[in-house]
DNA sequence: CGTTCTCTTGAGATCCCTCAACACCTGTGG
DNA sequence: CCACAGGTGTTGAGGGATCTCAAGAGAACG
């Protein structure tokens, strides 16, 4: 619950730049006609607002931002976790349909909703790009809903930690060292436990030797094979 | 978990048809240079499964359809209750990311494919009808994110019975009249619950007079405020 | 070297699940 | 018309996974 970053046009005909999309179905910076800005957020600082007019849409750079909805009396729903090369705020209601909260320091570009709707209107393969990784979000969402919906929290907690390593290997870095940018809490929020389960299961897989806890913020896999058994339940 | 229906060009240039959105970003059938055809299904009966190669997408005329994943032990998560006016099996990854199986007796319209990559190269409006369709479903799995992750189960009931009442009004129907052609098992396996939970709380919010059970497939709203208030955990 | 934030660990309470019995409805066959 | 069977929904009793509350241990930071 910070303020909003609005990204202030950094040098009036900021880099021209346009989005294009590589084999791996993710997001690149390259040239074009659209005027965008690059922003910095600290940790805890928001980029947008649920409910909020959708001014921008943002592609992530580095760091990682957490999406989330809020119940009336305060309780949080983490929805997603995005990594550098995701796309963030691309609601088509013309609002901001979640918040989205720097989890750690982060660096985004911003791109005008208008010059998203003449890239969509003007180049041929925008719109689909937009549309895959809308529907690759949906797909992940949908992951995440049957964990919450099926898993226990041993399976929930295994499924997240392969999920986080799989989207480590996609990005070029090795996958059985685990990053962790965000809190207990947030993991809490995010497999809709309380953070007081997700350190308890965190301790039994270290028990098990399946990972190793390095420091809050990263954990190895030592077993990946266990792992992934567990998180399917058959163990 | 029954045998596939594979749409059979019912006439060998079935009604040329097009789709396009109305103000209520519903679809509708119009007129183009597609082939498609149109396909009856008994309740059970499967309109496609999971990881299967992607054929066609369809548009739900008639009935209502939920669309499902499984673990592998057999655990189902329902992602979705589709009715009509929705299109279905729109996923961008080549294989279809969920299983949909008809829970009434169903019509809907078949389009291969190859007409849907078509229709979103060459008609300007279509891709952003089919990103519109597929960003509200992102929208709507979120929101049952946060019933599986955040809330009890009278909350997430009572969630449930005012989406589907939405959903009914929306269509033209009265939102008090709440026609559930789903079983107590499905419901459960929406919510993340079992039957004997999803029943218990019927019958909770009976004996507070909030709701009217009409039959098993029947539900009337008594009081919708109460009703909202329970959806909140505000009782 | 405190202060504060975060994480861990423990003990008890609670919500929901599991197991089990029963009730209801529908269709079938005697 | 009744008996019965199968599918579906309801209700009850008990147990277990996770939450709540509480205290303490680490880590980060001035």
């Amino acid at each position: 619950m910070q303020q909003v970053n609005h990204p202030t046009d950094s040098g009036m005909h900021a880099a021209v730049q346009r989005l294009t999309s590589d084999s791996l179905g993710q997001i690149k910076i390259g040239h074009s006609c659209s005027s965008t800005s690059e922003k910095t957020l600290n940790a805890h600082e928001h980029l947008y607002l649920e409910d909020n007019k959708q001014t921008h849409v943002y592609i992530l750079l580095e760091g990682v931002v957490g999406t989330y909805k809020l119940l009336a009396d305060g309780r949080r729903q983490i929805v997603g976790f995005v990594y550098p090369g995701d796309m963030l705020g691309l609601d088509q209601s013309g609002s901001y349909t979640n918040s989205a909260e720097a989890l750690s320091t982060c660096r985004v570009r911003c791109v005008p909703i208008s010059a998203i709707d003449k890239l969509i209107l003007g180049e041929p393969g925008f719109g689909q790009t937009v549309l895959r990784a809308t529907s690759q979000e949906l797909a992940e969402t949908r992951e995440l809903l049957v964990s919450l919906g099926k898993k226990s929290a041993m399976e929930k907690l295994a499924t997240f930690l392969l999920r986080i390593s799989r989207r480590m290997d996609a990005n070029g870095q090795n996958p059985d060292c685990i990053n962790l940018p965000m809190k207990r809490a947030e993991i809490g929020d995010y497999l809709g436990l309380t953070i007081e389960t997700v350190s308890r299961n965190f301790t039994k897989l270290k028990g098990s030797q399946i990972i190793k806890i390095v420091s809050n913020s990263e954990v190895r896999i030592l077993d990946r094979a266990a792992l992934e058994a567990v998180s399917e339940g058959s163990i």
